[in-house]
RNA sequence: GCGGGAGUGGCCGAGUUUGGCCAAAGGCGGCGGACUUAAGAUCCGCUCACUCAGGUGUUCGUGGGUUCGAAUCCCUCCUCCCGCACCA
C-alpha cells in the first residue's frame, strides 16, 4: 500500500495499457509508400530466448532514435527480426529433446513479449526470421545469384575446425592468439574439407576503398576492417632456383632485391615436401622442428640455390618455420639487411647481410646489428643505386623480366558451408555426372528434413530427403549436405524489412532503392569485422547485379558499450547479470531505459548500479506528481518576470536537448530535461506559477522524455489534455529566439556566483537588501567599439564618440580597463535585455538569500556603486 | 612492431572539432541544514587552497613550444585500453 503511494504511478498498469494502444493505433507501422523513410536499426537479436541488458540498451538507443525522427516529423522505419538460425539451437534441442524449430519458436515467442513489455515502437507487420523458408529461400536465390555473376566457387582446403561444434569456422569467426571459437571458445583444428565460399576477395578493393567514405561510421571500426582487409602493394617476381625451376615469390621491398642473401620455403612448401621425401634432415625439421608459432625463426639449410634476378648471384635456399604457407606464395626473398625478421634468421644461419639502402648516398647503415627497415635511397645496387626506394620499387618492377605488380590481401574468400543442421541449406545437388549443380529456382526452397540427433553433420544422415534427382540430366543424384554460415543471413537481412512479404523477389527492388541505405545502424563493436564486412560484400554484389542502386548498406554506425556490473561485463557465467525482465517488473520499462540513456553515452561502457536505477525511477516519480499537482490544483498566478524566466529556460532547453538527440548522445537532453523539471517544481515552490507557462513547461518536458520513457510520456501527456499520442505529436519549437540563450543563462549564473562570493568573503550573516546595477548604454557601446577597434589604443577611438567622452573621466578609467583586456573582450546582451534577464533571475537570489532583491539601470543607482557595474558584469551591493 | 582510442578534481564523467568569463557541467560519494518520533525519500547549501565586497594562488598524465590567453593547438616522453601481426 504504501509503495503504491510512494510509486505515484503504477509502471504494471499504465506500461502494458500504452503498448495495447499503440498497438491498436498501429503508430509504429510504416506503410509501403513512405517516401523515404528514416531509416533506424538495430541489429537483430540471436534467438536465445531471453533479452539481455546489451539487448535492452541496443534497443533503446534505436527506439529513442527512431521515436526522436518521428516526434521532428520524419517517416521512420523501425523494424525488428530474428536471427533465428544457428547451433546453440541444436545444442538446445538436445538437451531438452526436442527440435531446433520449435525451440526457436518458442524463443522468438518469448523474446517477442520481453520487447513488446519494453515498449521499443517496432513495425510488427515487418518482423522476419531467418529460420522462416520464406525468408531463407532467399539466401538459396542469392548463393544461384552469386553462383551466376561467378562469386561462388567450390574446393577443397584446409579450414578451420571446431570440434565442439562440429563444423567449420571461417577466418573471422576464429578469435585470439589461441585460435578459439568465436561462439563457444574451443581451440580451433585444422581439416582439410570440400567448402563452398563467397567470393569477398573480388570486392577487397573496394571494400577497403570505401571505408575512406563512411564518415558516419566509427574510427575503430573501419580500422579493424581495413586490418582484416590487409591490402599489402607489392610485386611478384621468380627466383631460379637450381632444380626446381622459376618460384614465384612476393614482396612489398623489391627496393631492397640487391640485399636478397638468402631464399627461403615455408615447410608445406611443394618443393619443401620434395626435399623432406628425400632428406631426412629437411623432412626431420618440417615434421618435428617446425614451429610457426614460436618467436624464434628456426630453419634448415638446403642443398639447392636460388639465382637473384637482380644481382645474379646464387644464393642460399632454406625451409624455414617463419615462411607461411598461406602469405604470399608461400616463398620469400630473404633481405637480412632491411629486414628485422630476417636479420635475425641470417645472424642465425651465417647468412650475409648487406646494406643496399641508406638514409642517404653518404651514410651507408651498419646493418650488421639490426636491420635498416625505412625507405631510403639505394646503395650497392647497380644502376640503381642512388635512386629513391619508392622509385626503384618501380624501376625494378619493370626492369626485372618477371616482376609484375600485385597487390596481396589478407582477405580470404568466405568460407560458408557448415555441416549443420540448423541452417539453410545449400541449394545444390551433387550429381556423380555433372557434379555440382545448383537446384533450379522453382524448387526453392530447399527446405530442412526432420531434425534428428547424430553426432556428426545432421543433415547426411537424412538419407530420404538426401536422395533426389539431378536438375541437368535428371539422374540419381544427392543434395549437397552442407548448410549455410548464419552470417549470410544476417548479411542482407535489412533489406527485406523493406517487403518482408514478397514472395517473387528477396526484396522490392524500387522500394530498396529509395529506403535504403539504413540511415542510422546501431550494434555491437563485436561484429565490427564479421557481420559489417559481409554486409558491405553482400550489399556491393548485389548492387552489381543491377538489383540495388546503393553500394554501401549503412550509413551511419554507433557501436555500443558494454552494460557492465561491478566493472566486468555482465554474464551469466560471472553470476553477475541483471534480469532486464527483474528491473522491468520492479520499477517499469521507463526506469530501465531512462537509466541505461542516461548512464552513458551510447558508445561507451557504463556500470549498473542500483541508485542511478533508482535515482531514474525517483525522477519520473517527481515528474508525474509534479504533472498530476498542475492538474488537481491548476495554478493562477501572473505571468510576470519569473514566468518569463521558466519560459526562456523552457526554450533553452529544447534547443539542446535537440542537438543533444540529433547526435545521438541522449545524456545531455536527459540531463536538460530533468533540470527543467527541477526548475519547474522550484517555480511552484516558490510562487503560484502562471499556468500557461508552467503547462508549457511540462508539455514540453513529457515531450522531451517521450523518445526514452514513452510510457509515462504518453500518461501524461493525456494527463495533460492532449488528444492523441505523445508519439505521434510534434517534438516542441522554442518560442523566441534561442541564439542568445546560452549568454543569457552566464549572465544569470555569474551574477549569481558573485552574490555567493561577496555574502561569503565579505561574512554577511544575513543578507536584507541586494541591489543589481546594470550597466548605462554607454559602456555597451563603448564595449563594442572595443571589440570592432584595431586601433593601438582603444581610449582615443572611444572620445570621438561625443556622448562617451562626456562622461570624462569615468570613460576615461573604464577605457582603460578595456584597453587592458582587450584581447579577451567578448560581446555583451545589449543592455535592455541584461536589465530584463537579470529582472526575471531576482527570484532566484531571493529565494537562494531571503533578502529582497532589485534590479535597477546604473542612472538609478548610487554612483558609487553604478561606476562598478559593467556590461556583462552588473555592481552588486548588498546591506 | 604497426595502427586506432584514451589519460580531467575522492570516484564516474562532460568540456578538446570552432583556444577566451573553465577552478572546469552533471552524477555519485562526503559534509551541513530543512522536513520526520526515527530511518528512508525529498528539498536547500557546501565539497582545490588562501581570502571579511565579487580577489589571489596552484590545477586537467609528463616535459617543452605557439599565443595577449591553452584542459583545448604543436612536439617529446610515460601509462592504459582495443584491433592486427614471424604478413614477406
Amino acid at each position: 500500500m504504501q509503495d503504491q503511494d510512494q510509486r505515484g504511478f503504477d509502471h504494471g498498469e499504465i506500461e502494458p495499457r500504452w503498448q495495447r494502444e499503440w498497438e491498436e493505433a498501429g503508430t509504429f507501422h510504416i506503410p509501403d509508400d513512405a517516401d523515404d523513410p528514416t531509416y533506424v536499426l538495430g541489429m537483430f537479436p540471436y534467438t536465445s530466448g531471453e533479452l539481455h541488458m546489451g539487448h535492452v540498451r541496443n534497443y533503446t538507443i534505436t527506439d529513442a532514435y527512431a521515436r526522436y525522427r518521428k516526434l521532428q516529423g520524419d517517416e521512420v522505419l523501425h523494424p525488428i527480426g530474428w536471427d533465428s538460425f544457428g547451433l546453440p539451437a541444436e545444442n538446445a534441442a538436445i538437451e531438452r529433446d526436442t527440435n531446433p524449430r520449435d525451440w526457436t519458436l518458442s524463443c522468438i515467442e518469448t523474446m517477442r513479449e520481453q520487447m513488446q513489455a519494453m515498449g521499443f515502437g517496432y513495425d510488427w507487420e515487418r518482423e522476419i526470421a531467418t529460420c522462416d523458408p520464406e525468408y531463407f529461400r532467399w539466401n538459396q536465390w542469392l548463393f544461384q545469384q552469386f553462383h551466376d555473376a561467378g562469386l561462388v566457387h567450390r574446393e577443397a582446403s584446409e579450414v578451420n575446425w571446431c570440434p565442439d561444434c562440429e563444423t567449420v569456422l571461417a577466418d573471422e569467426q576464429v578469435e585470439g592468439d589461441d585460435e578459439h571459437c568465436w561462439r563457444c571458445g574451443t581451440p580451433v583444428e585444422t581439416r582439410e574439407l570440400d567448402q563452398w565460399f563467397w567470393g569477398i576477395t573480388e570486392y577487397a578493393d573496394e571494400l577497403a576503398d570505401d571505408l575512406e567514405e563512411l564518415d558516419g561510421w566509427p574510427d575503430n571500426v573501419r580500422q579493424m576492417q581495413e586490418n582484416w582487409i590487409g591490402r599489402q602493394p607489392g610485386a611478384r617476381l621468380e627466383f631460379q632456383v637450381s632444380d626446381n625451376g622459376p618460384v614465384e615469390v612476393f614482396t612489398t621491398r623489391i627496393d631492397t632485391i640487391y640485399g636478397a642473401t638468402f631464399f627461403a620455403l615455408a615447410p608445406g612448401h611443394a618443393i619443401s615436401q620434395a626435399l623432406a621425401e628425400e632428406d631426412d634432415e629437411i623432412r626431420h625439421f618440417v615434421e618435428e622442428e617446425a614451429d610457426p608459432e614460436g618467436d624464434e625463426p628456426n630453419g634448415v639449410r638446403t642443398d639447392l640455390t636460388a639465382t637473384n634476378p637482380a644481382t645474379g648471384e646464387e644464393i642460399p635456399v632454406f625451409v624455414a618455420d617463419f615462411v607461411l604457407s598461406d602469405v604470399g606464395t608461400g616463398a620469400l626473398m630473404g633481405v637480412p639487411g632491411h629486414d628485422d625478421r630476417d636479420h635475425a634468421f641470417a645472424s642465425d644461419q651465417g647468412v650475409d647481410i648487406v646494406p643496399v639502402v641508406a638514409p642517404s648516398p653518404e651514410e651507408v647503415p651498419d646493418v650488421s646489428e639490426a636491420a635498416y627497415t625505412d625507405d631510403g635511397v639505394l646503395v650497392n645496387s647497380g644502376d640503381y643505386s642512388g635512386t629513391e626506394s619508392a622509385a626503384a620499387r618501380e624501376e625494378l618492377t619493370r626492369d626485372i623480366a618477371s616482376a609484375t605488380d600485385h597487390v596481396q590481401y589478407r582477405l580470404r574468400d568466405w568460407g560458408i558451408s557448415r555441416q549443420r543442421y540448423w541452417g539453410t541449406p545449400i541449394p545444390v545437388v551433387e550429381c556423380p555426372d555433372c557434379g555440382p549443380v545448383m537446384v533450379p529456382d522453382e524448387e526453392l526452397p530447399v527446405e530442412l528434413p526432420e531434425f534428428v540427433q547424430t553426432t556428426g553433420n545432421p543433415l547426411d544422415e537424412a538419407t530420404e530427403w538426401k536422395r533426389t534427382t539431378c536438375p541437368d540430366c535428371g539422374g540419381d543424384a544427392e543434395r549437397e549436405t552442407d548448410t549455410m554460415d548464419t552470417f549470410v543471413d544476417s548479411s542482407w537481412y535489412f533489406l527485406r524489412y523493406v517487403s518482408p512479404d514478397d514472395a517473387d523477389a528477396p526484396f522490392d527492388v524500387e522500394r530498396a532503392n529509395e529506403w535504403m541505405p539504413v540511415d542510422q545502424y546501431v550494434g555491437g563493436i563485436e561484429h565490427a569485422v564479421m557481420h559489417l564486412l559481409y554486409s558491405r560484400f553482400v550489399t556491393k554484389a548485389i548492387a552489381d547485379m543491377e538489383l540495388l542502386e546503393h553500394r554501401e548498406p549503412f550509413e551511419n554506425l554507433v557501436t555500443q558499450g558494454m552494460v557492465l556490473a561491478d566493472g566486468e561485463k555482465m554474464s551469466k557465467s560471472k553470476g553477475n547479470g541483471v534480469s532486464p525482465l527483474a528491473i522491468v517488473d520492479e520499477f517499469g520499462a521507463d526506469t530501465a531505459r531512462l537509466f541505461t540513456m542516461q548512464a552513458a553515452r551510447p558508445p561507451r561502457d557504463f556500470d549498473w548500479s542500483e541508485t542511478g536505477v533508482q535515482s531514474a525511477n525517483g525522477f519520473l516519480q517527481r515528474f508525474h506528481e509534479t504533472v498530476e499537482m498542475f492538474r488537481e490544483s491548476p495554478p493562477e498566478g501572473d505571468e510576470d518576470a519569473i514566468a518569463a524566466y521558466v519560459a526562456r529556460e523552457v526554450d533553452a532547453t529544447i534547443a539542446a536537448a535537440r542537438e543533444s538527440y540529433d547526435d545521438l548522445t541522449f545524456t545531455e537532453a536527459l540531463r536538460e530535461t530533468r533540470d527543467l523539471v527541477g526548475l519547474l517544481r522550484q517555480y511552484r515552490e516558490y510562487t503560484d506559477p502562471h499556468a500557461e507557462t508552467f503547462e508549457r513547461g511540462l508539455s514540453v518536458a513529457v515531450r522531451l522524455l517521450a523518445p526514452v520513457t514513452p510510457h509515462i510520456a504518453e500518461e501524461l501527456w493525456s494527463t495533460l489534455g492532449h488528444d492523441g499520442f505523445v508519439a505521434e505529436a510534434s517534438f516542441p519549437e522554442p518560442a523566441g529566439d534561442v541564439s542568445d540563450a546560452e549568454r543569457e543563462r552566464q549572465l544569470v549564473e555569474n551574477t549569481r556566483e558573485d552574490v555567493r562570493n561577496i555574502v561569503d568573503v565579505a561574512g554577511i550573516e544575513d543578507p536584507e537588501q541586494v541591489t543589481i546595477v546594470v550597466a548605462p548604454a554607454w559602456k555597451h557601446r563603448a564595449l563594442d567599439i572595443a571589440i570592432e577597434s584595431d586601433a593601438p589604443n582603444v581610449i582615443g577611438e572611444l572620445m570621438q564618440d561625443e556622448e562617451i567622452r562626456a562622461k570624462g573621466d569615468e570613460a576615461a578609467s573604464y577605457g582603460q580597463d578595456l584597453q587592458n583586456e582587450r584581447q579577451s573582450l567578448t560581446s555583451a546582451l545589449a543592455p535592455d535585455r541584461e536589465l530584463a534577464v537579470l529582472e526575471q533571475a531576482t527570484w532566484l537570489v531571493e529565494r537562494e538569500f531571503g533578502a529582497e532583491v532589485s534590479v535597477v539601470p546604473a542612472s538609478e543607482a548610487d554612483e558609487s556603486v553604478a561606476k562598478k557595474a559593467a556590461p556583462n558584469r552588473p555592481a552588486i551591493r548588498i546591506d
